[in-house]
DNA sequence: TGACAATATTCCAAAAGTGGAATATAATGT
DNA sequence: ACATTATATTCCACTTTTGGAATATTGTCA
């Protein structure tokens, strides 16, 4: 059914409508990250980090890895921020 | 201010985040369409979809044109389309 | 096993989004 | 001016999201 294609899209785009989940966004392009290096850089509490972070990998923006007592977390594609460099060209409002 | 960036991205992302309004969006890929060709497209109130219009246009995504009766919808960018292939390239779950 | 550190989960009140119904506005033709 | 048609706005109950606080879980080390 098309329908489902179009909710099925439209939860990625609800993971990435929030800016917390877009400033983890950002900050995982520069590499793999552990949650204690995403909270210290954000200043949100470790909780609504670890939230979001499960939010984006439900979505299928980043993937995770378990080392020890930390979990590495990584971006699954660069997609977004290309995309966003391409909105950035045609907004202009 | 850094956050700032990241609320309007988020504002951006937001306004994708529905099935109707991305339904709206594949059907402009097709090209400038009415509103009123894009109600009976869509199955859904009138309302529904001018309220819908308006914030894909608030978010920058499409643009309108007035003739006569009609107002008419355009993409103003493909980026999103770009992005949903990219991405689907990506999910695996 | 027990203490500790890193991460995840649950609970909750406030805020925002959803979509239908009724109504308003704007443009056209008679 | 009036009727008509296309589109926009307002109102409202309902659902979802948000982000903090408290708590639970998981892994490590002594």
């Amino acid at each position: 059914m098309k329908s489902e294609i179009y909710n099925k899209k439209a939860k990625l785009f609800k993971a990435l409508s929030n800016p917390v989940r877009l400033e983890i966004i950002d900050f995982l392009a520069d590499g793999e990250k552990c949650v204690c290096e995403i909270v210290e850089k954000l200043n949100y509490e470790q909780p609504h980090i670890s939230k979001s972070l499960i939010k984006l990998k439900e979505a299928g923006l980043i993937q995770d890895k378990k080392v020890g007592l930390n979990v590495y977390y990584s971006l699954k594609t660069h997609c977004v921020s290309e995309f966003i460099r391409c909105i950035d060209v045609v907004e202009n409002n």
